[in-house]
DNA sequence: GCACAATGATTGCATAGGCAAGTATATTCA
DNA sequence: TGAATATACTTGCCTATGCAATCATTGTGC
């Protein structure tokens, strides 16, 4: 099965080097994100695999544990493990549905709609600190780049499902 | 405290919604190039936290336990723990130095140097293919925009120790 | 209705990482 | 020398994630 669009060929084996590849400078930056975001909240004892669900459930959308696995392709296990902690906590309710038993509803209490609300703010801060001297055709350009690697990552899990060899 | 670059202002806690915003996006690449390395490296029974720190050693330059954690900017906790299971797969060996009895000495096994051979193509391989079609003004633009968001990380880590708050 | 598949949620087991406390060794300095 | 400090590593506790097995409920086809 040929593939479609020839891949780069920006790195080879022989001159890797760690460091420099756009891989290690991604999680890198995202590392720094987390962190920062983090450190902001937690004044308010939140991690970032609690504020997620937290700010996704305060937006609409996912008030169910498998509708919030699947937006933030988590598994269900580890789902149902942060719904725990997070009602321990307090900001989180669950409730069997009676339309479907099998489905459990999710809402925040008041003080995790107390909580949500400093997210987004939070978020928007630490994204834009990052992004500072960005001009906006800049930002756009990364925006699109990242969006073009993501496609091409999505074409590669479609239909590479059976090629799981490395090349001896 | 002044700021020294302005932020800037591309994300606003109103106008966020999270799908679209740059750190959700790299999360994805993030997850899709490690996704498409795993499925290669299963082969060889690799997780991406262990050939990442085989790859190192293979390379030389970090040849213990606190190097490696800096490295990979690791706890050293959990790069201990890390260690034990790559040496209970007979993939790396530990040995006291004689020089600082503190240090532990890492050093592949013949097993270790020959699964971690695997490692530099498969990586190549799957960072070009979620390259594909990018000119290489493009790669490079990528390559600067992100060492410009590290950098602005950078000096958020350095200065920012102590304003731990989010804006109410 | 009934076997069967599909879905939602949970649990057990394993890997994995952060944080803090503890141990052993080395270094610095009075 | 000897106390204080720093460094290297380890361990315990907690959060967090993936995978597989399980259970309950719902839907489908007969």
């Amino acid at each position: 099965m040929p593939v479609k669009t020839p891949p780069a060929s920006f790195y080879s084996a022989e001159s890797l080097r760690p460091e420099g590849t756009i891989g290690l400078l991604m999680k890198r930056v995202m590392q720094s994100v987390l962190l920062q975001i983090d450190r902001r909240l937690a004044a308010h004892d939140l991690t970032h695999a609690q504020w997620l669900p937290l700010y996704r459930i305060s937006r609409g959308g996912c008030d169910t544990m498998a509708a919030l696995a699947r937006d933030q392709s988590l598994d269900p296990g580890a789902m149902t493990r942060a719904l725990d902690r997070l009602e321990a906590k307090g900001l989180v309710r669950r409730e069997r549905s009676q339309q479907d038993r099998r489905v459990i509803k999710l809402e925040l209490t008041d003080s995790g709609r107390a909580v949500s609300q400093h997210v987004p703010a939070v978020l928007a801060e630490v994204l834009n600190a990052h992004l500072a001297g960005f001009a906006e055709s800049e930002w756009q350009m990364l925006n699109d780049l990242l969006q073009r690697m993501l496609a091409n990552g999505e074409a590669l899990r479609d239909c590479g499902k059976d090629l799981a060899k490395d090349s001896e």
